[in-house]
DNA sequence: TATTGTTATACTCTATAACTATA
DNA sequence: TATAGTTATAGAGTATAACAATA
């Protein structure tokens, strides 16, 4: 255990003039977010029942949509139908979600979580806030106010991002 | 394809006292981190040479530490040493790692990035600023100074919370 | 014929347990 | 003997390709 010395990530600070933002800006954001992303990570454990990092993501991308077809849960998880069925096999064999054909259309395959699946994802969002609150009693009032302020902007920027975009995102059929 | 619609994630404001901070603001910032973890997830897709998602955060973990032990690795990503063992057969085997005996003990193997292995992680990491400035491109100054001061008081408090308390996280000897 | 989903096969990732080498 | 890492085995997750059912 002699080896674990971090390297300091702080980096060169330059001013890329791409798009008007400097780059030392993009960096320190980066940095915070790649912060947040191991808080988010640590809120995934200890859930009851235990199950993997990627029944996580179905989970979450069912309750999202509240009720959607097979493929349009392979395209929410980046994979393809296959991959996505027999994901589906074991968190239906969990007794998380239900698979059921479509009235509309019998080839479509619609899934949805069960009650336990809820309560899952419940527990889930749950862990969560209570990592941000944790993290939020540390900072004072002001300085919480602030921070929503400017992540709600930040929030509508992404949205204003994605809409200004091609939109190939989650596609695979290229 | 008709079953894609999300539900809106608005919640049922609450105040709940518990450290201060009331839930519907751990609420909001949990919603905005959310989003940006999705941002966080496509800046990954598309990298040269494609490695898996564990793979690549091998690679960052290892790049953070600049040389640790395969036990630190494992635990690093929240993994048993056996587990960490075959991942980095495939590391290797890929080019991106090199393994070599640590001088003091020869018990440990220290891991290392190869020159692909540093020039896949800097593209990874110039990726995700790219995201960053794209959605930064659509604040205006102010607001991207506002971000950056929230963010930097956000992110101390995170600090000060990992540092305050007992630090049980990637030990999964329980 | 086109679309939706499943199955066959093969490889990656993971954990448990048994093993080797060094201290 | 204790520690660091590897290998054996088994199961989850994934992609490619071939298949069945519905439209």
């Amino acid at each position: 255990m002699s080896q674990r010395r971090p390297r300091p990530s702080g980096g060169e600070p330059a001013d890329d003039g791409a798009g008007g933002v400097p780059d030392d800006v993009a960096a320190a954001v980066e940095r915070v977010l790649s912060t947040t992303a191991l808080l988010w990570s640590r809120a995934e454990q200890g859930l009851e029942p235990a199950i993997s990092p990627i029944q996580l993501r179905a989970v979450e991308a069912i309750s999202r949509f509240g009720r959607l077809n097979l493929g349009g849960l392979a395209e929410e998880l980046g994979a393809i139908p296959s991959s996505a069925s027999r994901l589906c096999d074991r968190l239906e064999a969990a007794g998380l979600i239900v698979r059921e054909p479509a009235r509309e259309d019998r080839r479509e395959i619609i899934v949805r979580l069960t009650d336990q699946g809820e309560r899952l994802h419940t527990q889930l969002v749950r862990r969560r806030r209570t990592a941000v609150r944790d993290v939020l009693a540390h900072m004072s009032p002001t300085s919480r106010a602030r921070l929503i302020d400017a992540l709600t902007e930040f929030g509508q920027a992404c949205e204003r991002r994605d809409s200004g975009e091609a939109r190939v995102v989650g596609s695979r059929t290229a």
